[in-house]
RNA sequence: GGGCCUAUAGCUCAGUUGGUUAGAGCGCACCCCUGAUAAGGGUGAGGUGAUUGGUUCGACUCCAAUUAGGCCCA
């Protein structure tokens, strides 16, 4: 039996388990951060030299969900990485906690003793469930391996913060933002409240289908326009009667009708009717007509034709009510249903109040709160509105100005969530900021401008939404958030700006949060004998309204950048979802741009939505939710992160069972690469190497570098440069694609291949087996560190089996960077020929293999028949290309008549490889063939090689 | 319906200012190894560049429309 010589190798060896565990060592590496204070040992540093991220607060409401993952995921990328190049990057995260759907759900929970507990209790019911899934949701952020600040966290509703939200909104109403006006929104007759759009169902209702005509009340622009068709003899010019016609299913707002829009580029057209002379859209003439009841023949399309645009301006009457009504243009006209003129009530309509914001029409909404038309209606004073709709039908008819007969319809239409009942919509008063004011809407869009968007397309996005939006609403008719703090004098409605009494204000729920302007008399919020100073009265009123949620984290910028001393104003990056541009980016940029002229921000980066396998978003009702605890307890968290760094997260981010598989084998090829890196580095004595490593002797060890470890390293700083620029571009996905490429082909399947016969034959100590591991060292190194940002689990437990005397955690180490002195580019161009050299090497050997003739690679000889050029390329590396083929021996032929058995290079034109079965015997050692084996005596299976590394 | 965005192999991504037969890794198939071993190596097969039109000597790259999808509005 053949001796084995197997111990005399030196085989990689390292308690680096293979299998890595995830679920269970995670935890593991959470609980070494934790008692090593890794987060605050990393805010130890030079505070001048900062890159702050601000988080933008989650919704403090149920569990987190993948979005959230990948977004907190990035965010910890970043702060690591920053944190690693040396800036002082804390991360303080905060937790939105305002709102109605946390309202909703309390309300859920009180069930029918909802109208039994005082605004008091409810808040406090409200402040706990925040507490709760907040709770929750720091330890799922904390699972997911993401670092900062997690025991002082910023709260919408600390007391500090919510001081800050009045202190700012203070400066609003000081400098003349804030006004009252009126908005229609979504109100519940029945329940006597106004309902948010989440509290809004659809469901199918029965209406009223009607076609009114609206009578034009000086038809002179008509008497220039050339009216008649050459089949209409009679003409228009004796007709006096010209009406635009409309449709709608609810008869109920007509009262309130204030306009009539068209569409400014759609074509309208004159029809004679019995009825009179008819104005309506050109596409939709036949299908009125129709509905209306006239047949074919009854009516006349005239020659004469319009655009929207040139009809704008035309004063009509109102069908009962001495009012004039005038056409205007909007492009939310459609052709989908009606007339293409279409009756506008900005006082029950959001389109309607759009348009009439834009043309100055008051928004008039004359019903109560009860769905009651208002004294305003006379006809109608008292009655309400849905059962209204069939007497104003009847007016209509009556006056004649109703067309046709009024249909059923069934349609789509708001209900109220609670009870269920139809709902309307109606103006009320609202608190607005104005978009105009101190010139807000251009100064912010300057801002806009002065900031860096990433992707650049955020720019175009808000900025059009920007320059597009309403005013600001405000406020909420709500119980949980911030009360809008403003008083009003009893007695001559003036509402209070004064500085001194806002301060107060401020002062107490500094104190006591903002329960106290619930808790407290008016008397008691106010300074001491305070009086209007209009009227000189002193009995005054409290606002109840409370703050728009968006209006709480849009002065995040004040209540946590500028406040809080771990950070600064402005920060370098906001990072959120794409949706955010509607969202926080733009609350905030009109928060800070309205007190401070400008922009919270010096950059905003955006991410896509997380999508399925096929693109579509994730829903409950198709079951293609995947969630980050699923992943996590399956996989582990560092699958998760390093998806969130393998797809590119400006657009949606796929994730699916088949992308997940696929992560985890690139997660166990990364980590095996390491393993046998660190197996490798066994036994090298770390601090001679770094002495030599350091300027003191690095000629030395260069010398000592055979070609293809210098290769190796210009290879690695490639790599640095590389993923150094990709995170500062906030490419991740470049970071991990690189670094697995590099491991894939540069390490596993070139450089650690050939280097395995050096460091397992080679004696320990030899100079050419520590230099291999010498260049292992460094690549390990800067592998980990550079992965440490994503795979941060991961690049901890490797950090662990490296010989230590050194940080005690990997994310107190400095960022690998680029080592000119190792770019070796002259070196690479050679290399670039031997490696194709290699791979065709390899295709002639696979071929052998596929035919029995040979098994491992080390059983053949290679010859090279080549001509002038790549025998140049060649010559200097016949001793070394055995090593760099994996074969037993290798001969380079200069000879251009290849022999018939050879592989002909397609790629390399004069060269051809043959493979022939390498000489001697095996050796049982190196397993190298040779014709020095059993030449020894002693050693009778060894080689020449092996036999020197044993006796000597 | 509107604004913004996306569409390259089964998967994740590259593709320089429009210029030869569109690349990588994974996966897959086949083979080798059994001294990185629930590892490692090799070879190979996979693409009508969403579709349709246009600009151009020439388009994956520029433009338009369509389709599919995403976000935000309506």
């Amino acid at each position: 039996m053949e001796k084995d010589y197997k111990d005399t190798l030196n085989l990689p060896k390292t308690e680096f388990p293979m299998k890595a565990n995830l679920v269970q060592k995670e935890l593991e590496i959470l609980d070494f951060w934790k008692t090593h204070n890794t987060y605050q040992k990393m805010q130890e540093k030079d505070k001048s030299n900062a890159y702050i991220l601000h988080d933008g607060p989650p919704y403090a409401n149920g569990h987190i969900h993948i979005g959230h993952a990948l977004n907190k995921i990035l965010k910890d990328i970043i702060i690591k990485y920053k944190s690693m190049k040396g800036f002082y990057s804390p991360y303080i995260p905060g937790w939105d906690c305002h709102g109605l759907p946390i309202e909703h759900e309390v309300d859920k929970k009180l069930g029918s003793k909802k109208g039994e507990v005082s605004i008091l209790a409810k808040r406090t019911l409200c402040k706990e469930y925040a507490l709760k899934f907040l709770d929750i949701q720091r330890e799922e952020f904390k699972r997911l391996g993401v670092f900062g600040d997690w025991q002082e966290p910023y709260l919408t509703m600390s007391f500090q913060y919510e001081a800050s939200i009045v202190r700012e909104f203070g400066k609003f109403v000081e400098k003349g933002y804030v006004y009252k006006g009126k908005k229609p929104v979504h109100w519940c007759p029945s329940c006597v409240t106004a309902l948010a759009e989440a509290e809004v169902e659809y469901a199918d209702k029965e209406s009223p289908s009607i076609y009114v005509k609206f009578k034009v009340k000086n038809t002179s622009k008509f008497k220039n326009t050339p009216l008649t068709s050459p089949l209409d003899k009679g003409g228009l010019r004796g007709v006096s009667e010209i009406y635009f016609v409309i449709w709608t299913t609810t008869p109920w707002t007509l009262p309130a009708n204030m306009a009539l829009s068209l569409h400014p580029r759609f074509m309208y057209r004159l029809v004679k009717t019995p009825d009179g002379e008819l104005i309506l859209a050109q596409d939709l003439i036949k299908n009125c007509m129709e509905k209306i009841g006239y047949k074919e023949g009854d009516y006349i399309i005239t020659e004469s034709v319009w655009t929207g645009s040139e009809l704008e301006g035309i004063v009509c009457r109102h069908p009962w009510i001495d009012r004039n009504v005038e056409t205007i243009v909007g492009e939310h006209v459609t052709l989908e249903q009606g007339t293409g003129v279409v009756h506008t009530a900005p006082g029950h309509g959001e389109e309607d109040y759009e348009m009439g914001l834009k043309y100055g029409i008051d928004i008039y909404a004359p019903v109560d709160d009860k769905g009651c038309f208002t004294e305003d209606v006379k006809d109608f004073a008292g009655q309400n509105v849905f059962k209204a709709n069939q007497e104003i039908i009847e007016k209509l008819k009556n006056i004649n100005a109703l067309l046709g007969s009024a249909e059923k319809i069934t349609h789509s239409y708001p209900h109220c969530w609670r009870c269920k009942k139809p709902v309307i919509f109606r103006a009320t008063e609202q608190w607005f900021i104005s978009m105009e004011k101190n010139n807000l809407r251009q100064n912010a869009l300057d801002e806009i401008k002065k900031t860096r968007w990433i992707p650049a397309w955020g720019l175009d996005r808000i900025k059009g939404m920007v320059e597009n939006r309403p005013d600001w609403c405000i406020s909420r008719q709500r119980a949980w958030g911030v009360p809008i703090t403003l008083f009003q004098c009893k007695k001559c409605k003036q509402i209070i700006t004064d500085k001194a009494v806002i301060d107060n204000v401020v002062k107490e729920v500094e104190k006591a949060g903002a329960d106290v302007w619930f808790e407290k008399s008016v008397k008691e919020l106010l300074p001491e004998g305070y009086k209007c100073s209009k009227c000189n009265s002193s009995e005054f009123s409290k606002e109840t309204d409370i703050l728009d949620v968006w209006f709480d984290s849009g002065v995040s910028h004040a209540a946590v950048l500028e406040a809080d001393k771990r950070l600064s104003w402005p920060a370098d990056l906001y990072l959120e979802g794409s949706d955010q541009h509607r969202g926080w980016f733009q609350s905030s940029l009109l928060a800070s741009a309205g007190t401070r002229g400008k922009a919270p921000y010096r950059a905003v980066l955006t991410h896509g939505f997380v999508v399925d396998g096929q693109g579509k978003k994730m829903s409950k009702s198709i079951g293609n939710v995947i969630s980050p605890q699923e992943v996590t307890n399956k996989h582990g968290s560092e699958i998760l992160r390093l998806w969130c760094a393998s797809a590119d997260y400006r657009e949606d981010m796929r994730i699916s069972k088949e992308i997940l598989d696929r992560l985890v084998e690139a997660y166990r090829k990364i980590r095996n690469t390491c393993r046998f890196l660190l197996g490798n580095t066994y036994g090298f004595e770390v601090k001679s190497f770094e002495t030599s490593a350091s300027s003191v002797e690095p000629l030395k060890v260069k010398g000592d570098l055979l070609e293809i470890d210098r290769l190796a390293l210009s290879m690695l700083q490639h790599l640095i440069e590389k993923v150094n620029r990709a995170y500062e571009n906030f490419e991740f996905h470049e970071v991990f694609h690189s670094i697995y490429n590099f491991c894939v082909t540069n390490m596993s399947a070139f450089y650690l291949d050939v280097l395995k016969d050096r460091l397992y034959t080679f004696k320990a100590g030899s100079k050419e087996r520590q230099a291999a591991q010498w260049v292992l060292y460094n690549i390990l190194l800067a592998l980990t560190k550079m992965m440490a940002p994503v795979l941060s689990f991961t690049a901890e437990e490797i950090w662990s089996f490296i010989p230590k005397n050194k940080e005690e955690s990997i994310f107190l180490t400095s960022f690998p960077e680029v080592q000119p002195e190792f770019i070796d580019k002259e070196l690479e161009k050679k290399w670039e020929n031997l490696s194709s050299i290699r791979d065709e090497v390899n295709k002639a050997l696979e071929i052998k293999r596929q035919q029995k003739f040979i098994g491992n690679s080390l059983e053949a000889k290679v010859i090279l028949y080549v001509d002038e050029e790549n025998y140049k390329i060649l010559e200097g590396y016949r001793t070394f290309l055995p090593t760099l083929f994996i074969v037993s021996a290798a001969e380079v032929v200069k000879d251009p008549n290849h022999p018939e058995d050879s592989y002909k290079s397609p790629l390399i034109s004069g060269m051809a490889v043959l493979i022939d079965k390498a000489q001697g015997n095996k050796c049982s050692r190196c397993w190298n063939w040779g014709i020095t084996v059993g030449k020894y005596k002693d050693f009778p299976g060894l080689c020449a090689r092996c036999h020197e590394v044993l006796t000597s």
